[in-house]
This record gives C-alpha cells, structure tokens and sequence, in this order.
DNA sequence: ACAAAAGTGTTAGACCTACACCCATGG
DNA sequence: CCATGGGTGTAGGTCTAACACTTTTGT
C-alpha cells in the first residue's frame, strides 16, 4: 500500500580512500538513465526492506565492489526536487572510508566503469553529486578533530609521519611535527607497536595502530585535537 | 511514475522551547493511526513538490499552531522498518529552536493536543521518538558549544543571567558566572545594548543582544566556548 | 659520507581556573 | 535596611606554540 506520494528514496555514498599523500573519492559512471555517460557517486534505490546503511553498502559493492569499512549517514537531500524528470528522489547520502592499498575495483552492475578521483581532479559530476562531496569532504575534515576517523584510510600498523601526512593532506595544511606527535600520543588512543618500517629510505620509524578501547574510554569525555596550523 | 517501492517519506519536527529555567519539547497528541492516543512528535508526510524543510515547517504549524524561527536537519530514521504496519516510513527528523514566550498552541489537522513538555517529564512516546529526542537533545547540547544555539530561545534583548541559566539548564550543569561572562564577551558576538531589564527584585541587569554579524565573522574561525563546569 | 626520514625537549607566553566582595534596586 | 540578583579582578597554574639538532638507515 502506497500513499498518493510521488518520491523515491535512494542512497548514496561518498566513499573516501587515501593513498600517497591523496585523497582520493570513488566514484562510477552511469550505464543507464538520464545522465547516462557522466560519473557520479554510487547509489541506488533502497529496497522495501532494506536499511538505509545496508543499502548503500550493496550499491557500492555492486557498483565498484569495494567492500566499506566504515560508514556514517551524512545528509539526506531532497529539495532538488527535478533531478530526475520521472519521479522525486530522495536521497540519504552516507559517507565512509576505506584503506584503498588492495582494493580491486570491480564494478557488476549499473556501472560502465569505477574510479578512484583524486579530490582536484574529480570531473562535474551528475545531479547534485558536487555539492554532496562538498559537505563531505567539511564533515570529514572537522570529524578529524574529534574522532578518529583517518584510521580507517591507513593501513592498520602505519608509520607516525603517515598519520601527520593524511591530516596535512585532508586539511590541506602543515602541522607542527613534534606537536602533533606529541598530541597525539598524549591522548593515548594510538599506541606504539614494536615493529619498524621496512625502510624505503631514511631512518626506519616505528609502526604504531589505533587503540579503539583506550578511544573508547576518552570518547564519553569528548576528545578535541585542536589542531593549529604550523 | 513510481518504482515498485513501497516506502512513504514523512519528516517530524524536534522543536525546543526555553521558559522559567527549563527546557521543553513540543508534542501533540496522536488523532488517527495505529498509534492514536499516544505523545508523539509534530510531523508528516512529505508532499511531492515540497522542500524538506517546508514540510516541517507545514506539519509542525498544522499541528501545534507554532512557526518556528530555526530549524536544521538532525538525522534520518529509516531503519525501524515495521514502524507503520501499512508501509515502510523513512523520517528525515529536523530540530528547531523557539522562544515560546508568546506562542499560542493551536492545533488545526491531526492532532488532539498539543503542548510543550519539560524534557524531564516526557511520557513514552509513539513510535521511535523517544529515541528521536535523545539525538535531539544531544546535538542542542554539542552545539551549544559552537554555534549560537541558544539564542533563538531567549527573547532578543535578554539580561546576561538568562543566557548563564539556559547554558545551565541545557547542559545541567553549573557554569562559573564570572568565567562564562568573561568568555563569551571576549569572543564578541554579543554585545550589550543601553537597556536594563525592568527589574524584578534585585539590581537591574543590562540587556544583551546577539550580533549575528559578528558571529558571521567569527563563524569561519571555529568558535569553541570550551565550557568547563564549576 | 651523504641523503632521507625519524626522533626528541625546552622555554616564553597565553589562557584558564578558581575564587569573594561590592553595587544597585525594590520592598 | 534587608534581600535579591548584577557586576567585576587577579594570581597561580596549566597548556600551547614555537623552534633545530641528532639519530638511524640505505646507497
């Protein structure tokens, strides 16, 4: 039973990976419909009975087959309300992030083709696709601040400088090394392991993982990075 | 044109009102459906070619008799699958602040009743909206923090010991006088009119406004009040 | 020995917290 | 003159920002 109510509700998801000081979003290309031929982000129609977290999760298997990690809801658009001439859409858009380093892109359905873009490259994009990554990308960055989302983007035991080098690259700016560390590891919620890097060059450093518990326990007080720009 | 998808888009309205120190919630009481009889929060469905916002804005006047001066979208609920045995509803929830002062309760469709509810006295609810609130209440004490929340609950010009006592009653906390004083002059963005408050007993306090320009300016720098209780 | 990246400590100043007394008004 | 609420300053301590040299490793 439906009432007299024209709308379609949909889902989609920005999907954020970080790979060599990038950060990067995932994006498909249309195969069907309107705006067929342009990219866009993956999503799709929910299902009856369905959740809104477990539909985006299969539109961006199906459509990329990158399996996310982490997801939260974002926004829900609906006031354009022509994007799509048949009916309205409604669409909760969910954004998440993924350690990128052995995803293989593997789009199956409704897609031509899928993409990692890095932020400054990313094309115009189909719907209202631009703005939405815009206020994903502001959530992402103050979400930095307070919660520990970059974990997800790195591998799970990382180098301390790839922890400094994905804040500089999502906000875009320089931080004091020695600060940030010291920060940081204050905090407590990122432990040192004691493993090294498998040197590249220079002085191998020591791997360090996110203690979750220990985070867990700081959340309820409300933790605040505070980072000030070098 | 519709999909086959069985699913209806309504939104409900989580509006706050401040009075005599406490902190109520407007609810109304249920007339139709499998919930009739029971508190619930103002809202509806969505009409097809209306803003989100506006159908907030229209269920929450139709209902209640109150026009709400700020709203924003709290969160989406659309997980509670068998919440209406008919078909599946999705909720986008948007939470509103209102000085109730000289609002007149005036329900029109839907509702038997309306009425504000201190928070601490809020009966059980219809469908999820218990839980609605507590997200509600949530967000209104983080952002208190960061954005002028508050000010829509108080009159335009209001003495400095109105805004210490929504502050307190808010977060349910007690706040040093002196140090929040100090602190949120120091940011700026309210600012002290020629007026006083036509006593009640005691000495006479100035009256404050807020400076939404200032504010404005302050805005792209981050504001943190960093309450700290006494 | 040189290049590359990791690791580390101190100091000056800003900011915050804690705290108590006087003032203006109405009754 | 008493009760009520409004208004204000400072000292001690904590936290933060700024800042550069040494260590380890690979080549």
């Amino acid at each position: 039973m439906k009432l007299a109510q024209n709308i379609n509700l949909a889902v989609d998801g920005i999907i954020f990976g970080y790979e060599d000081q990038s950060l990067f979003v995932l994006l498909i290309k249309q195969k069907y419909g309107s705006q067929k031929g342009k990219w866009a982000l993956p999503g799709g129609f929910v299902l009856d009975n369905e959740k809104l977290i477990d539909a985006v999760k299969r539109e961006v298997r199906e459509e990329t087959g990158v399996k996310v990690q982490y997801l939260e809801q974002l926004y829900t658009f609906g006031d354009n309300i022509d994007r799509d001439p048949r009916f309205r859409v409604v669409s909760v858009a969910y954004f998440g992030t993924v350690n990128p380093k052995h995803m293989i892109l593997n789009p199956t359905t409704d897609a031509l083709e899928a993409k990692w873009y890095a932020i400054d490259t990313i094309p115009k994009l189909a719907f209202d696709h631009s703005d939405i990554i815009k206020v994903a990308l502001e959530r992402l960055r103050s979400k930095l601040n307070y919660q520990p989302i970059g974990f997800n983007l790195l591998d799970s035991k990382f180098p301390f400088s790839d922890l400094e080098q994905l804040y500089m690259t999502i906000l875009d700016q320089k931080i004091d090394r020695r600060n940030f560390r010291k920060k940081v590891l204050s905090l407590g919620f990122v432990e040192e392991t004691d493993e090294f890097r498998k040197s590249g060059s220079g002085r191998p450093g020591k791997l360090f993982r996110f203690n979750s518990k220990k985070y867990k326990e700081l959340e309820k007080k409300g933790i605040n990075l505070d980072i000030k720009f070098a």
